[in-house]
Parts: C-alpha cells; sequence; structure tokens
DNA sequence: CGCCATCCCTACAGACTCACTTAGAAAAGC
DNA sequence: GCTTTTCTAAGTGAGTCTGTAGGGATGGCG
C-alpha cells in the first residue's frame, strides 16, 4: 500500500511554492535543489500538477511555476489523488468508477464493505488538509529545530 | 493503492474455510471452484495462510486445508498484512522497518506526520475487525438475498 | 509395496508499473 | 536570433502482479 515518490515529491514541491507563494515564478531547477528532487523528474510532477490546475507556469527566461490557489485552497487529498488516481483500495469502493456493480457477488460481497470502511476512513484523515496547514506545521517543526541548536 | 487480488482471494478463502469450519479438511480445489479463484493460484496463496500459521493442511488422500484457530481469533489485519505487507504509505511511518530515522528531513517531516495520520486511521478501521465479523455479515448478506427472492 | 490423490515448491511468462533519463520542440524575453 | 525556460513524447531498466506449468513430497489405501 505504499504511495508513490512523485506524491511525496510533488507535495514537498508545494510547499516549496506555498513558501515563495506571491514572489513571481520560482525555477523547477530551484525547486529540484532547495528540496533534493531528480530535476527531470520533478519538471513531469510540475507538469501533472498544472494539468490538474494547482499551479500555473510560465515558459521562457524569467519563466517558472507558482502557486494556481491560495495553499488554504489547495486539499491535500486533490493532491494525491492527482497521483495516485484514487485512494481506494478496491475498484468495487472506487466511486470514480462504473456506479454498475464491477462483480457478480458484489450486491452482498463483506469484502466490498470492509474496504469501504477502510476507504472512508482514509478520507476522512486527509479530508480538511490543506497545503496551508502543512506550511504552517512545517514552519513551527522548523522553529523547534533552531530552538534547540 | 489498490490492494492486491492475493489478499482478496485471500480473504474469500478464509471465509469459505471459516463456513466449513469444524467439518475437517477442505480441498483447494472446493475452495477454488466454489469462489471463483484460479486453483492453482489459490494453491500458493494457502501456501501463504499456511506459513503465516493462518490455516493448516494435511496432504495426501483426505488432505485439505482448514482454519488454524478459530475465526473469532483471525484479524482481517493478519490477513491483510499477509499479503501486502504492510498498509504503511511509506516506509517512514512503517513500524518494522529500522526505528533509525530513514531520510535526513525525517525529524520535521510534516510529510511523515500526514502519512502517520492516515496510516493510523487506516488500521483504527479494521484493528477489531475478525474472520468471524465478516463471516457473520456475510450470512446476514445472503440471508436478506434470500428473503427478497 | 504400488498407486493415486493431494499438498508443496520452484521456475517461468507476460503484462504492467515505477522511477527516472534523454532529447528535442515550443514559447517567451532580450 | 539567441538564450532560457517549460512542454512533451519516448525509452529504459528494475521490479511487481497475476497467473500457469511441472514436478517433488507425503499420506491413505488396497
Amino acid at each position: 500500500m505504499r504511495l508513490s515518490s512523485k506524491t511525496e515529491y510533488a507535495i514537498l514541491a508545494l510547499l516549496e511554492l506555498g513558501k515563495r507563494h506571491g514572489e513571481g515564478y520560482v525555477l523547477s531547477r530551484e525547486i529540484a535543489r532547495s528540496r533534493n528532487i531528480p530535476a527531470s523528474f520533478l519538471e513531469r510532477i510540475l507538469l501533472s500538477l498544472r494539468n490538474a490546475g494547482l499551479v500555473m507556469s510560465q515558459r521562457g527566461a524569467n519563466g517558472g511555476h507558482c502557486l494556481a490557489r491560495d495553499p488554504k485552497d489547495i486539499s491535500v487529498r486533490e493532491v494525491i489523488e492527482t497521483f495516485e488516481g484514487s485512494l481506494a483500495p478496491s475498484d468495487c469502493v472506487d466511486e470514480r468508477l462504473s456506479p454498475t456493480p464491477l462483480c457478480p457477488v458484489e450486491a452482498s460481497c463483506v469484502i466490498k464493505d470492509l474496504w469501504k470502511k477502510m476507504y472512508d476512513s482514509m478520507l476522512e484523515s486527509i479530508e480538511n488538509v490543506k497545503l496551508k496547514d502543512l506550511m504552517e506545521q512545517e514552519r513551527h517543526n522548523h522553529e523547534a529545530a533552531m530552538y534547540y541548536i
């Protein structure tokens, strides 16, 4: 049940963009360096983020990337689902897929009930987490670390 | 985040074994037929279940498989982890792995906190679900279906 | 003992996914 | 037109997933 590294990199990139929100475009190279992400891989991730409407990009000199919305309006769930497709543990509880049953025993399937329960609690745990929350948490963690030095 | 079909097949097989608990050994062929699982694939799954101590097997004529414990003592989590390894969304929150930090920023990592939250609620949702519960649910679903015919 | 049924175990196949890299096209500014 | 940057497709090597195939080990039975 591991999440892909794309998802982690995407969140890191958004954190970096969030930190510089309002300061114009940020180079992908710079994000890669400061968050330790393979540069060419990050480019493709930023492209996905752009297609998902989370990031805006500008080509050419003075180009780069920035958040398409305020951090408080970017939900972690949206980011994860952009890269994982869906957090559903099985097709039969994935509400994006066909509303018609996918397997013959679906109506009375106990496994489906189990997966649904698991899926619902996963979603609930991240439902209201926004990029803004992660940014604040990160700032707080950083300050705490500074304090101990 | 899909679970493997092995896990689903394993739960189905255990449900079938649970239904016949106390009636001696059940042929893998019979489990495969009644739950619609590829026979040779199921054999390997039963082997894993046996190695995990969930099932007992007997070779030769009159051989077969049966539950190694009472259904009320078989937890769904144990079954899932037998086949998925761990439900942790990332190595850094997998308590089975090294207690020493896995990545340099781990101590102040906000993503780790997020994964931990998600992981904990997944586990909580299945923590106390036993095979017995699924069996009862299945019997109930089946009776309900009968009622409507 | 010989035979057969059944589980045990390994090896392999084919499709797919993951984590990247490469290489170049397209756009924007100077 | 040159540089800088993003955009995009294609490829790669390793690994995983869902099985299948074939034979070995073991137990019951005549």
